[in-house]
DNA sequence: CATGGAATGTGATAACATAACAATACGGAA
DNA sequence: TTCCGTATTGTTATGTTATCACATTCCATG
């Protein structure tokens, strides 16, 4: 399937494809074990709760709080508590497997993790989806600005919030 | 004094004095006053808490906590409750006089509360200062590829945490 | 198999934020 | 000026998000 470098950075191809009608199962399978392969090269193990944890984003495809991810956790047979939770996503986000979404107070999966990126989040403020687009020209803007500053930029966070354009129909 | 629409577009200008040396007290009081001009043109109230937690804001130069700052409130006077305090903070946010810091759950004073502006963050991981810089070019950018997917972008938040000049020396 | 570091689990608590409602202040209309 | 409606401030109570500290288990390595 057609999946270029191009396309990738190409915001109306997959990247928004979270407003789009897709085939959700091999989507989320497909991801799954790019993620399983990229551990292996990072050489960090994604374990149980750890792909559990992914997964479960995965199936959801919107933003998840963590008490939300716990609770289907705890459901599966692990832990209860929210460290639980919160460490598989701590590590699901420093390695680029998912996102955290500081508006929503909420981590989805990452689109992407296959290669590192700087990505932009477009949240739809009526039907709470979150759609990840890329935003390596917007941070190489960003980087810029703050070179001129002599502030050097380690990590950088965009979200937009708005409506999609499904939630901007008259009649919805 | 120089502040020029120019100037202001123009990062190493005054947006980002917050890493450099200047005249606090001057710099705040001018704030402080353009708030309350501009409070009046939008007939909102610029009332005795609300100009306060502003004050306190720019006192600090640094992003503030909600229970900091109620904290401070409180010492003088105002109310004891976690709503005195976020009350006052949205009020603040909700009209331009103040940022919410999502990185830090912290607010920081408008440093241009004259002009509506895109504003983007550089939030220093050492010394926790938080500069304001324009983003007006950034959000074009990234309206221009949300329109390609139909998303309407009504709020843009961009923080970037690194690290400021200061910190990256040496014997920091 | 011993062993040390990573990972998982637990109870407890800290930190951040809002709901719901009472009392008061303010400004415009009568 | 007085009255009235609304905005504002305050309170108690609670909800939500996140972390600390420490015990136990897993697992790769020697």
């Amino acid at each position: 399937m057609p999946d270029s470098p191009a396309d990738r950075d190409r915001p109306g191809a997959d990247q928004l494809l979270a407003f789009r009608a897709h085939d959700h199962r091999a989507c989320a399978a497909r991801v799954l074990s790019e993620a399983q392969a990229r551990a292996g090269e990072l050489g960090v193990r994604m374990t149980p709760v750890r792909l559990r944890t992914l997964e479960i984003l995965l199936e959801a495809h919107r933003a998840l709080g963590a008490y939300e991810v716990l609770g289907r956790l705890t459901e599966e047979g692990f832990g209860k508590q929210p460290p639980v939770a919160y460490r598989a996503l701590d590590f699901l986000v420093e390695h680029g497997f998912a996102h955290r979404v500081r508006r929503l107070n909420a981590y989805t999966a990452c689109a992407h993790p296959q290669s590192d990126h700087s990505p932009a989040f477009l949240i739809c403020e009526s039907c709470n989806t979150v759609a990840e687009t890329p935003a390596a020209p917007l941070r190489r803007a960003l980087d810029a600005a703050a070179d001129q500053a002599g502030f050097a930029v380690r990590r950088l966070n965009l979200e937009a919030a708005g409506l999609c354009a499904a939630c901007q129909e008259p009649g919805e």
